[in-house]
DNA sequence: CTGAAAGCGCTTACAG
DNA sequence: CTGAAAGCGCTTACAG
């Protein structure tokens, strides 16, 4: 036998034949009376309420689940569960997943593929009944992607090429080449560019939008500098050393994001040079951090929130109905934020 | 009959049996042989292990979890999942649990009662071995709270009085009055308390801080002005509206935490005055974008990581073993860090 | 409309 | 060391 010793059951907890007992009916009326009470009687319906009433039963998720096939929960995995940047895109997908009765479990990666693998078992065991990447990447443990787990997936924020699954983006690359023809119109020529990771997908778009744009204003290759960096805050300070050591400046520095622009803007600033009279200064993504730092930090804002919204309603489409027709790419608009931190260029003033 | 039809059942997903039957074996041996290595012989071991990385196969949460009465998943409750003092006690919470083999699920209140009725619903259905109040509240559903559910708690950040689970904290009190001192010894007595929601624990201890840092310093009734306050930037911007309009008005305005200290900081400024020459500010917790405004802002930084993490470890130490004598109370070192939005006060610079 | 029974996938006490 | 069987708690196809 394998009965389940005394020991080990949760103490005191009703189940559904405590209901049915005290209800005097069967584990499966009181199973119908709680999903869908139209089909008991009245009478049936109203003992079985007040009984669940009097015990407090909750039925057992894991035995509904087990039985059903779902779990009602869906996984977000995410590159580092601090950055600031996707606070409003967890509460947007909270939100949406939250509305149609599905919880959410967060997997942060933090560099180390003990933890992707960790996110990809998940998956594979069944845990849970979707997916959405935050992280431009798809998890795979011992060789095995989740994509060859039939549990339906939805990437935002970090577009993964190739992916057939629905994908949810800004235009990077559009936004970026936007920035540079306004800067060009404010008279700036010699613009750097502050990078991140070679690798990383928006990197990628918005160099080339940088690229796109630098050309299209006919800026040459000399006239353009090009700056290392991984995103971080530190990154932009490191560059900002760099500039500083500069003799022949460039009048404005576009980072790939917004921590290494205020990286940037704070040493910057700290090595005497004037924001944005001496050097402007554009950032991306439009963080809360660039609205309290001084001057006002100029960029493009990506509309979180939303990004997070529509990721979980495209996933809980599918999770209704794995064979839903969705498009495969939505993009959201961005909002532009021209502000303090960008002037026209030294040159142009003094014309 | 109950036979699950064809349809229902997850396509291609590999069960215990189908593990079995490749190996030639029990589905018990199987499961032994994944759970226990030691206790099969190697030559079974070999066979089942050789079964399943051929198969793909991983154990289904579900009915593990059913059948141990588990499901090594703990509950996060939030008031707020976007707001940044959480990001870094999440990273503390999920690190931990993560080395010990937990997932976590987060839900965010967003001051609905729906909200928190949904996350206490998860507690009594059993989809959660623990749970961890950042919320300063006990989740109620239909009147019972989860205390009732025999599911370890604990509560971090927001001290929840009388409760009897452990809970961790910084001493809100002494950091404040600490505050108050220092800045009394700076020359300043006419000293403002921008404060939270009245009804808000850290609200309390902080303002009872206040008042006995004002009395200790011999800082009069009619020295101090209240402004009230929610805790939002928004709050801190409308108290420096009212400040500017005043003739008299305080030398130091402490705020009960950044994003309001950060709100009145920027208006303030925006209506002309210089910080910290006309006036100091000062405000607590030590979240990042206290490091980003201009002047950087004086304030009481929380160990937000540190928070998380203990909280966790004192959780895994209650799911590991129900009866662990843990403390009721830890309390975590703040930093005082003191910045350049404070300032002696200008009667003292000026004698 | 309701009940008895099967079965979701797993683990473990029992027997051998 | 291994297998057969029970049982975790639930839902639903089937029969009445």
């Amino acid at each position: 036998m394998a009965r389940i010793p005394r020991a080990k059951r949760k103490s005191a907890v009703t189940r559904i034949a405590d209901v049915a007992r005290l209800a005097g009916v069967s584990p499966a009326t009181v199973s119908r009376a709680l999903a869908q009470p139209d089909i008991v009687t009245a009478e049936t319906r109203k003992r079985v309420l007040d009984a669940v009433r009097r015990t407090g039963y909750t039925p057992n998720i894991a035995g509904r689940n087990l039985r059903a096939g779902r779990s009602m929960l869906a996984l977000v995995v995410v590159p580092d569960i601090a950055n600031p940047f996707f606070s409003e895109v967890f509460r947007g997908i909270d939100q949406t997943l939250a509305a149609t009765g599905y919880g959410m479990i967060i997997a942060s990666l933090d560099n180390s593929t003990e933890r992707m693998a960790q996110a990809a078992r998940i998956v594979f065991a069944g845990q849970v009944d979707g997916v959405i990447l935050l992280n431009g990447n798809i998890p795979k443990a011992q060789g095995r992607a989740i994509t060859d787990a039939a549990v339906p997936i939805v990437a935002a924020c970090e577009i993964i090429p190739g992916a057939t699954f629905p994908q949810v983006e800004i235009d990077n690359r559009a936004a970026t080449r936007r920035v540079v023809a306004r800067l060009a119109e404010l008279g700036h020529r010699r613009i750097a560019w502050l990078s991140g990771p070679a690798d990383n997908i928006l990197e990628k778009a918005r160099r080339a939008g940088f690229e796109e744009g630098a050309a299209a204003a006919g800026i040459a290759r000399e006239e353009q500098t090009i700056l290392g960096g991984d995103f971080t805050f530190r990154a932009g300070a490191r560059a900002a050393e760099r500039i500083l050591a500069l003799k022949a400046r460039p009048t404005a520095v576009f980072a790939a994001n917004d921590e290494m622009a205020i990286g940037f803007l704070k040493t910057i600033q700290a090595g005497g040079l004037s924001v944005p009279h001496d050097l402007s200064i554009v950032g991306f993504d439009g963080i809360d951090y660039a609205d309290f730092c001084e001057p006002t930090l100029t960029t493009v804002r990506q509309p979180r929130h939303a990004l997070g919204m529509t990721a979980a309603k495209l996933l809980a489409a599918l999770m209704a109905n794995r064979n839903a027709k969705l498009p495969r790419l939505t993009r959201l608009d961005v909002e532009h934020l021209w502000r303090a931190s960008t002037a026209a260029a030294p040159a142009v003033r003094e014309a």
